[in-house]
RNA sequence: GGGUAGGUACCGAAGCGGUCAAACGGGGCAGACUGUAAAUCUGCUGGCUAUGCCUUCAGAGGUUCGAAUCCUCUCCUGCCCA
């Protein structure tokens, strides 16, 4: 694809039209149009690149970085960055690709979404160079008769043409009249930021495309629509998404993000190389290796190289070597003895993760739980009364150092 | 507004007076196998001070020895009609 610049100061001097277009064409899913686009850069002022997200979630994840990197491309071209926050939106909530209704955020949610969101964004976009605006300034004042006048802009038709509103309404689902609006109202972001080139993944097409005519009744030059692929995330099948839990986020531990991306399948593999690293696997390879090196990468694009490095070395002393000497979370358990709750601490202590004693209680009889390799099956035993420096292990991937 | 069909666990969907913490499928988790991959096989999948107890079948009441199942009201949704 393109190295994301480290220094974010550089911008690199315009080049051709023509070299640009072909820049900036390369991983694009779809353009339309790429005559109009061309044109755009022929004028040779620095284009308005929009891209809007809905602050619904907290995190960006790798599937949000893919056009992230795309809008960091328009950057380095010397284009003007527009980032919109949909904190307006995001209490809407995009129908896209929804078989049902979103459930409402509180505007407290958008806002606090909002911030990490944007702090997260500047891992890649030059901070100095991007133009953030919040949709709520335009919105939030709207009469309703305004409303009316967008509204007539579209046709009841186009909305119904739409896969997932069809899908709804032949499978008497619900779809709500605020869920229409969702594409006018990101249509009139591209009036108001005046973009000329809306970024998004393919299943923004249509929304996109609402934002041209928009600004083509308010008389202005369409914005061309251009769409990214979308990134599927580790189950292999669904995008990449906060609600499927099939994500990697950009703020994750480096280890946590190593070890997602080892988890993927090798067809997955390929998708990720191509669509995050812009260049194909090396065949010769051994799959192992290449997803290791692909999780590095990752690792040291959100991170530091240092860390990729770290994380691929502390990655294989855990589940390669399988040998003692890692770094597990220490737990003091103190006096505490009974298995179920011991091994509750250790979770809660050394993962930060909650179960139940009847959670717990399966995986022990499930033959998860062992300690320094021997297995426990029995729920109501004790651990042994010297458990110092010993390990705990949890389940396949997780264990725990006792104190 | 009228008629009608519905609201069940993370999702889809059975159940239609006791044997229902609730079939089945998906998802998820664990175990085996591996490359912490995929595929496959097996088990688990409300909570607890655990051979029993507690809270769940839209909500509130009621009938009954006993309700997800019957009755009343309320809220919500689909479909047809207006």
């Amino acid at each position: 694809m393109f190295a994301a610049d480290p220094t974010g100061h550089t911008l690199i001097k315009m080049t051709s039209p023509e070299e640009q277009l072909e820049t900036l064409e390369l991983g694009s899913a779809k353009i339309f149009s790429r005559e109009e686009l061309l044109e755009k850069l022929r004028t040779g002022k620095p284009l308005r690149a929009k891209l809007g997200v809905d602050p619904t979630a907290p995190d960006i994840h790798l599937g949000h970085t893919v056009v992230l990197e795309k809008l960091r491309q328009f950057q380095v071209l010397g284009h003007q960055a527009v980032l919109i926050i949909g904190d307006f939106t995001a209490t809407v909530g995009d129908p896209t690709g929804r078989s049902s209704t979103r459930p409402p955020l509180t505007r407290e949610e958008v806002l606090g979404n909002a911030e990490t969101y944007t702090d997260q964004a500047f891992k890649i976009l030059d901070r100095e160079n991007t133009e953030v605006v919040y949709n709520g300034e335009w919105f939030r004042g709207m009469t309703y008769e305004e409303v009316l006048k967008l509204n007539a802009r579209v046709t009841m038709q186009q909305m119904l043409q739409r896969e997932d509103f069809r899908n709804r309404i032949e499978g008497n689902k619900e779809v709500r009249l605020h869920e229409i609006q969702y594409p006018v109202m990101q249509g009139w972001d591209s009036v108001e930021v005046r973009a000329d080139v809306e970024l998004g993944g393919t299943d923004q097409l249509f929304n996109i495309l609402v934002g041209r005519d928009m600004q083509k009744s308010q008389g202005m030059s369409p914005q061309v629509a251009m769409c990214l692929p979308i990134l599927e995330g580790t189950d292999g099948v669904r995008k990449m998404s906060k609600s499927y839990d099939n994500y990697i986020g950009v703020d994750e531990a480096p280890a946590e993000m190593f070890g997602k991306a080892m988890s993927i399948s090798d067809d997955l593999m390929d998708r990720w190389y191509t669509l995050l690293l812009g260049a194909g696997r090396d065949m010769q390879l051994h799959p192992m290796e290449a997803k290791k090196q692909l999780a590095e990468k990752l690792v040291s694009r959100y991170h530091d190289d240092a860390s990729g490095v770290s994380a691929r070395a502390d990655f294989e002393a855990k589940f390669a070597r399988g040998d003692g000497d890692v770094q597990w979370p220490e737990v003091e358990l103190g006096d505490e003895r009974r298995l179920i709750t011991s091994v509750a601490i250790a979770y809660r202590d050394g993962h930060g993760s909650e179960r139940s004693n009847s959670d717990i209680r399966r995986l022990i009889q499930q033959g998860g739980v062992q300690l320094d390799g021997e297995k426990f099956s029995d729920p109501s035993a004790d651990l042994p009364g010297e458990i110092s420096g010993k390990l705990l292990r949890l389940d396949k991937k997780r264990s725990v150092r006792l104190l």
